[in-house]
DNA sequence: GAACGCGTGGCAGCTTGCTGCCAGACTGGA
DNA sequence: TCCAGTCTGGCAGCAAGCTGCCACGCGTTC
């Protein structure tokens, strides 16, 4: 039985005060999920990996950001992202809440906050192997089943009224139009021109491709 | 600064040694994900937890398995996981590698197995509070977009063979059959029988149908 | 060589999907 | 009331998809 290399702080200056170091020791890998952007407000942190990023820039480092959708909620916060992007940075967007903010250096280091408190914000940093080894393998996990944030963005899913969502669950029943017409109470006429209005909003050409798009971004996702 | 609660055994016995007692402390939730079945060969650990199943069977006590493909490879570990679905475990499949246990108890204990070693896999056992929030949250994350064991033995998706891809990605492009056929150097009518051969392995009844089967198995996925 | 199974391609005919056009119904505002 | 805009449904015609049938070529088997 071995004691692990783990510790706590509380709130961002401790953790630079504390950790700081660990951030600008990245030297292959840098891995960060979380909810939204709003995580990093201390300038050094973010500067710190901004100058490991230009320093190291075809040199194997490599820099995965995976984000929930809220994430992308306002303009600025979008623009900063593809700032992220030109430096080098992967991108992706997981469907997941996300609570808890992971960072993961070059495998070797994990730090993983906790709950917001008046206190201020808790980190745990920790070098143990097994542990860094086991997030490391969940983060990439739901890194594989992320979809990246061009194709997020390029997506219009969210557009998708509650109407459209009815006819697409009809067209995913199998039935022929005027079936699904008939069971809608609408005309045939009306049905296809719902379904011609939904595939030019998911910019399908095809009825395959209407249905690929609907299966990628599981929008009759059961719960 | 605070030292957290970790330590680390080394094989499987140890393991039941110093954390055995955790296993029968279950009191409402027991998450576990892992490659496949090969785990815990330690019956010790299997009859505590079917013991707490039995025991707290409609008191809100949940266990989830979450595991990859491969532990689907044979008959006999099918039929385990019908049996401890039975049990009440929900199970599903990740399309994820999984490479290293995560055991999660009450959302209090951790548990993550590293890698094998002549002297047997190392365990890392916490109760850090963090830490096991924000493992406990990457877990739900990958839940999420898991699929649950029954579709995933439902729908046949690995059974697509190269030739039924190649017809897939064609289809996805969408073009019309004839350039489709032009495309792929073989006649309108081969085209179309092989577009209903794919439809009738995917169970679609329409083509929008089949690309929505196909968008959810995420069969044309980029790597 | 004959018989067989198998995959392919052409043809034909049917069903289904797709859309332009027009007419009617409804709504909200001048 | 009248008008404009929007949504709806019927009709017609074309395009696309689907499949049964038959013929041909190829490799295997007896």
């Amino acid at each position: 039985m071995r004691k692990e290399q783990v510790f706590s702080v509380r709130g961002d200056a401790e953790l630079i005060t504390r950790a700081g170091h660990l951030f600008e020791s990245a030297q292959a890998e840098f891995l960060c999920g979380a909810r939204d952007l709003r995580t990093w407000s201390q300038p050094q942190a973010r500067a710190a990996i901004r100058n490991r990023m230009r320093a190291t820039d075809s040199t194997g480092f490599t820099s995965r950001k995976l984000l929930s959708p809220v994430a992308l909620a306002d303009e600025e916060d979008r623009a900063h992202l593809r700032m992220v992007q030109r430096k080098g940075a992967a991108v992706r967007i997981s469907s997941s809440p996300m609570p808890h903010e992971t960072i993961l250096i070059d495998r070797r280091v994990m730090i993983l906050a906790g709950r917001h408190t008046p206190t201020g914000r808790e980190y745990t940093v920790t070098t143990s192997q097994p542990l860094v080894d086991g997030v490391h393998s969940l983060f990439q996990a739901i890194w594989d089943t992320a979809t990246d944030l061009n194709t997020y963005l390029h997506s219009n899913a969210p557009h998708l009224d509650a109407d459209g969502r009815l006819i697409l669950q009809t067209l995913a029943s199998g039935l022929t139009d005027a079936s699904a017409a008939k069971r809608l109470g609408i005309s045939l006429r009306t049905y296809r021109r719902r379904v011609a209005d939904l595939m030019a909003k998911l910019e399908a050409d095809s009825r395959f491709q209407a249905g690929l798009r609907a299966g990628e971004l599981g929008i009759p996702r059961k719960k």
